[in-house]
DNA sequence: ATGAAAGCGCTAACAA
DNA sequence: TTGTTAGCGCTTTCAT
């Protein structure tokens, strides 16, 4: 057989103590049952043998393992590598590790994936993005699994969630352009059926257009999915190709700051100056808007603070602590940067 | 007890098919020792019964969880989170789940995680960048679990890697500056004494000059750790600060492209023309590279390919195939874009 | 307070 | 080929 070490065990600890082996388990979990005398016997024996519990025996038996499992779309998203890392941050604090899985949007993927962590013993989900589809989140609800959505917008106040409001926060976008006076407003964005936060950012969008009486003009909203996987690159070519028809608007507000990117570069290419000519408001706060030229408008999430709330929530629950608030939305930013201005004459 | 939920387990299913649970096992294991049959009657249960194999319990016994650790330095680095893509697509084919966690480059830190994974019976490590620190993964090589290194180069032959040639790659990005006729050529790096990777590519820096019988500098390598976890933002004060002092060289090479977007920003803070000033090449391509402006001149990893390769290099390893080679260095391109041109007369 | 023993679900050695 | 059983390392019940 495949024994490629022995670590020591429980039993090795008891018999260098000259105890029981559930001795040893009770004062390795600090059950506070143990005498005195005794206990000091154990934590010499555990000091001089080098021993660290075997989380996969413990597993079985406790059906918990200290692992939380996230499901994100991409990993090499800006955003959701942020997010991940206040959520790794977290967990590490408080003794958990991360198992993470990518599902490229693919919604068979994310039923296989969780699959996998339920055999598995995650004690915990962390679902970041991705489509609706909330019988794949409930099927994890139902089975009395701690979860938590992240940036996927639920109904069900049941499910915990953190989220920004993305309607809001892109009105707020649209608001701000038109303080500039403008009155052309475009949108670029994949499509978004069956992904709220995309979908009710475009709310927000048609929501200020509204309260800004502006008509909607389909003519000036872009809607590609190809813009999605491969966001910068995809944008500029989707864009590109729409530039060639002669819409323009003065100004566009993105689903995000990767889309906008793409965006701006198209806008480049065919020497229209922004913010002069166009203006692009972006979102998100990937930390390159700030370097691109010009730095871009943006809406910020709190992305570090969304993951790092969001696992701390998650904990709260796995550790059954009381949790005061499981439905958590924080607060956006509008960094005014250099890719607005008022519209051209 | 904390038995959230009852799976159907392997005796069930030996139940419902009236046969020996050791009977399943070898069915769902593909022992093919298995009469057809009863394999027949097993396979009927098994589809009637939703059945999914106790991970754990399994690894208790084989000390193998099909679960890879991956040790990073930090998560939201681009070039990391597009290896870590292309390992994520291996493994998930493959039939392996990822632990992943980030040690924001502290060595005390990289120690306890490589012990949690130690204890959750992983059947294999990835090391991605980070410190020399050869100890570390050589507590894990000698217990015999598969590991593979990637971007950290190490001296001893018998522990796995996928690397690039880091000197001569920025050889390479020199001499293409000193082909444009470049004579005082910059550097920007962070601290390399504990860093092969960064060191091997100052040293490339070093040969390439010597090579083009350009003398060494100091004044104008720009050697600062400040740059190492908040790489642009920092890059941009670090090179800031440096301008003040006046000495400029016609060209920068650098250490990554994420730095390489801080210094070109400083750069232009102080009015200064990329590429008919300063000419700047940059290092890994990261996706934004391409969308600045100048679009940046840069060394190309092949990042998705070097996390591919690494880990199905590691799981040859874990499933004990044959192993060709072991000792992987993958090619680099040199990438022209607009950020590099002739030294100003 | 301490110890003995059952058993989590599975694999593998061994017996039949 | 098939079945029985031990045991992976741990927690937890139940005696003592």
């Amino acid at each position: 057989m495949n024994k490629r070490f022995n670590n020591p065990s429980i039993k090795d600890i008891a018999r260098e103590a000259g105890v029981a082996i559930s001795t040893v388990s009770n004062v390795i979990n600090k059950k506070g049952i143990v005498g005195t005398e005794t206990e000091k016997k154990v934590l010499k024996a555990l000091e001089k043998i080098q021993y660290r519990p075997n989380i996969i025996a413990r597993g079985l038996r406790t059906r918990s393992t200290s692992t939380i499992a996230i499901i994100v779309q991409d990993i090499v998203n800006p955003y959701t590598s942020h997010v991940i890392k206040g959520m790794e941050e977290v967990a590490r604090k408080r003794g958990y590790t991360l198992l993470i899985a990518c599902t490229y949007y693919d919604i068979r993927e994310e039923k296989k994936q969780i699959d996998v962590f339920l055999d598995q013993f995650v004690d915990g989900f962390v679902f970041l993005g991705g489509y609706d589809n909330q019988g794949v989140v409930r099927r994890v609800y139902d089975r009395g699994i701690p979860l938590v959505s992240v940036d996927r917008e639920i109904d069900d106040p049941d499910i915990p969630y953190v989220l920004i409001d993305n309607l809001e926060a892109m009105k707020k976008a649209v608001d701000y352009l038109c303080s500039f006076g403008h009155k052309k407003i475009g949108y670029v964005t994949f499509r978004f059926e069956y992904q709220s936060t995309s979908r009710n950012r475009y709310l927000g969008y048609c929501k200020g257009l509204e309260e800004n009486h502006i008509d909607y003009d389909p003519e000036i909203v872009i809607i590609d999915d190809y813009m999605k996987l491969n966001e910068t690159e995809g944008t500029f070519e989707v864009v590109s190709k729409f530039l060639k028809k002669g819409a323009l608007p003065t100004a566009f507000a993105c689903i995000s700051d990767v889309n906008a990117f793409g965006l701006v570069k198209a806008l480049k290419a065919e020497g229209i100056k922004i913010p002069q000519e166009v203006s692009v408001i972006g979102f998100d706060n990937i930390s390159f808007s700030n370097f691109m030229e010009p730095p871009l408008t943006t809406i910020k999430q709190p992305k570090k603070l969304m993951g790092a709330t969001a696992m701390n929530l998650l904990l709260d629950m796995v550790e059954k602590k009381k949790v005061e608030n499981k439905n958590i939305k924080l607060p956006t930013v509008l960094l005014e940067r250099d890719s607005v201005g008022p519209p051209p004459k």
